[in-house]
RNA sequence: GCCUACGUAGCUCAGUGGUAGAGCACUUCCUUGGUAAGGAAGAGGUCGCCGGUUCAAUCCCGGCCGUAGGCUCCA
């Protein structure tokens, strides 16, 4: 038998006999890696661990804990839940089972749905599959081979899939005991490398994900390698349902929703209305700098419009419905461009007229399905930080530079650091039905924003098929507190509908030209921005945007008018306070404040009275001692007016 | 919209085929206390809504509304 020379990752060379598996090189480098490994790198692609290496190779062993092994153990943890509920419903159907980012989910085709209970059920029974240590084989199949295995089996769902498979690609399936799966691999080498697993929940799910199929049965789980690790990431699931926007918003009495007013419909409680003011008062700031004007526009238009724009087209039942006056259809607005449109169309334009830059905080309104409604982030009410620039394509590129600067403006002012810039593009092949028929101008206009982000040195990933139906856009994707994926911010070019409105301006050389309009909502709508910021800060926001911002706790009744003279001041240099009067001992006033996450707190008793100070704690610093009460308020106003980021625990 | 689960006081949650309970919050009184809960009393509910079964329904059944976890969608 030849030789073969095995390089490790740490560059070491080792010489084994032709056809040893990666299992054996991690056995004779230790017998705990080997009961570790569950696939391996061989020269750069991930297999099994029990594949025979005949050639001189890089090898990678891949553990449980490296994002490699995860995903097989992940995905091999899919397969034991696929084995066991094969098992224990005997009539089922598998489908697809693949793993997602710390878990993984299997889809059943089942009579019936999957209760609490059986989760439990299935669960013990995949620890008992799982001791047997039952070894996991790889077999190859050709397709007709293939399509009889799981005819017989009476698995449709896959014969479904491999008659999908390119013809040219090999096909493989997987088993385990009785049970087989067609798979891709690799997976780990035996059941009983599967230990610290746990089922989460179930849901529907539509088989191919197409709504018009038949729902399946999903189950979710999580698997690791060790138990600290999954106990962690159960723990980490408790921690960020402390975050939800939707426990801190009902908590901190920031916004609510009422059966009465309706789904999707909140209800900005007096602490979200100071929010909403900061936010309004950064934008109106930051637009003038820019050299923003702001318009007004109704909520109320005629179905023309809309006619005319093209949204009635594409996202009828997306709106609500119509409703008749004098016999003409007016629609509520489910978005503010046309009217924008028309308040450039309102005064002719000429080049000297441009970059024209109109913004609005306008409410729009928008039918989202029922079951796609989500706390803040997805409601069928919205405040969007909107604008719209038309300027000439000479302009287009410093424009839109201008607009990715405001981005990071402001997430420097928020402290935004883990974001996801996208620029999604064009699908050539639904023009004229998804989007709109100009393929040169698409393709024109997809060059000239990737090259001002190229220019400006930013950092994105582009994305073909997502762009708006009139152009290409940048979108800025965050992730709520549960991982919810979320479009924040979003720029979109529009080079189609100005010449629809007919829009145009007077060039320099007397010609008519049609203006490209960049469609941008850098702060999305209040409602998203305001849930993304309390999950963001964790309900603990920096000194300008907490609704009180200072908390003054007198000791007992006797300080009482002097804390009323703080109050005074404080207030009167635009300061939000909140005298707690209660006749409680000061531990309770503080743990009050705490609780309501306000930032500041001014305890004054007797010693403050008579030196006209304060006693200043700060929340996540505690106890600061003895401050004069005018230097505080200064302090305070400064870092108010700089908008400075918020203390945190780590601080 | 679809699948599944849930809906009891302002909040968090017990509970029962004979019309309800706790803690916190709230109100009043006592206490005047120095950096995360002082004490007492009181008030507060059409048990999501509508219908059915029953002598009797908050509880069982059905429909609706709402919420949650997913799926699908997102100008």
């Amino acid at each position: 038998m030849s030789n073969i020379t095995i390089t490790l990752p740490d560059k070491s060379i080792h010489t084994y006999d032709s056809s040893v598996t990666p299992l054996d090189v991690a056995e004779s480098i230790g017998p705990q890696l080997a009961k570790d490994t569950v696939a391996a790198s061989i020269n750069g692609a991930l297999m099994d661990v029990t594949v025979p290496i005949r050639e001189d190779a890089e090898l990678i062993l891949h553990t449980g804990s490296s994002a490699e092994g995860h995903e097989v153990l992940l995905h091999s943890t899919a397969h034991l839940m696929a084995q066991t509920v094969k098992m224990l419903w005997p009539g089922s159907q598998i489908t697809i089972g693949p793993a997602i980012k710390n878990r993984f989910y299997y889809d059943f085709d089942i009579e019936g749905t999957f209760s609490e209970d059986d989760l439990e059920k299935i669960e013990e029974k995949m620890r008992e599959i799982a001791k047997e240590n039952l070894p996991v084989f790889r077999q190859e199949l050709d397709r007709d081979e293939a399509v009889n295995l799981f005819k017989e089996r009476g698995e449709n769902y896959k014969v479904e899939i491999i008659e999908q498979i390119d013809s040219a690609d090999p096909i493989s399936a997987y088993g385990q005991g009785d049970f087989i799966d067609l798979c891709r691999g690799p997976h780990v080498p035996t059941t009983g490398r599967i230990k610290h697993f746990k089922l989460l929940n179930t849901s529907g799910a539509y088989w191919r994900g197409d709504e018009n199929n038949k729902m399946l049965q999903r189950i979710y789980g999580t698997v690791f390698s060790t138990k600290d690790a999954l106990k962690d990431y159960l723990k980490f699931l408790e921690e960020t349902k402390k975050r939800d926007h939707r426990k801190l918003g009902k908590e901190l009495e920031i916004y609510t929703f009422d059966e009465e007013v309706g789904p999707g419909l909140p209800l900005w409680l007096p602490n979200g209305g100071i929010i909403i003011d900061e936010l309004e008062a950064l934008a109106k700031e930051t637009e003038t700098r820019h050299g923003y004007h702001r318009v007004r526009t109704p909520h109320l238009t005629k179905g023309d419009l809309y006619q005319k724009s093209g949204h009635l087209d594409l996202y009828k039942d997306a709106m609500y419905p119509a409703m008749d006056v004098d016999g003409i259809e007016y629609y509520v607005k489910p978005m503010n461009c046309p009217h924008h449109h028309k308040v450039y169309a309102a005064l002719p334009k000429s080049y000297r007229d441009l970059p024209f830059r109109i913004s609005e905080y306008g409410t729009c309104y928008r039918y989202e399905k029922s079951g796609q409604l989500f706390g803040l982030m997805r409601v069928r009410s919205m405040q969007m930080n909107d604008a719209h620039i038309y300027c000439s394509k000479a302009d287009f590129d410093s424009e839109f530079m201008d607009v990715c600067k405001m981005y990071l403006e402001y997430f420097d002012i928020f402290g935004i650091e883990k974001y996801e810039m996208r620029l999604s593009l064009h699908d050539p092949e639904a023009l004229g039905k998804k989007y709109i028929n100009e393929p040169e101008l698409w393709v024109e206009t997809e060059n000239a924003v990737r090259k001002a982000l190229l220019d400006g040195g930013m950092n994105f990933s582009e994305i073909p098929g997502e762009a708006a139906f009139y152009g290409p856009k940048i979108d800025v994707q965050v992730w709520s507190a549960i991982g919810k994926e979320f479009t924040l911010a979003t720029n979109q070019v529009d080079f189609a509908i100005p010449k629809r409105f007919g829009l145009s301006f007077t060039d320099v050389d007397g010609t008519e030209q049609t203006p490209i309009c960049i469609h941008r909502a850098p702060l999305s709508t209040h409602e998203r921005f305001i849930g993304f910021l309390i999950e963001h800060y964790g309900g603990d926001f920096p000194l300008w945007l907490s609704p009180t911002q200072v908390a003054i706790l007198p000791v007992s009744e006797k300080t009482q008018s002097y804390a009323k003279i703080i109050e005074e001041n404080f207030k009167g240099a635009g300061i939000r306070v909140k005298l707690d009067d209660r006749p409680e001992k000061i531990g309770a006033k503080i743990r009050q404040a705490e609780l309501s996450k306000i930032p500041v707190m001014a305890i004054v008793g007797e010693k403050e009275t008579a030196n006209n100070t304060v006693s200043l704690r700060r929340r996540f610093i505690g106890d600061k001692g003895a401050v004069e009460s005018n230097i505080l308020l200064e302090s305070l106003l400064s870092e108010i007016k700089q908008r400075s980021q918020a203390y945190h625990e780590n601080q």
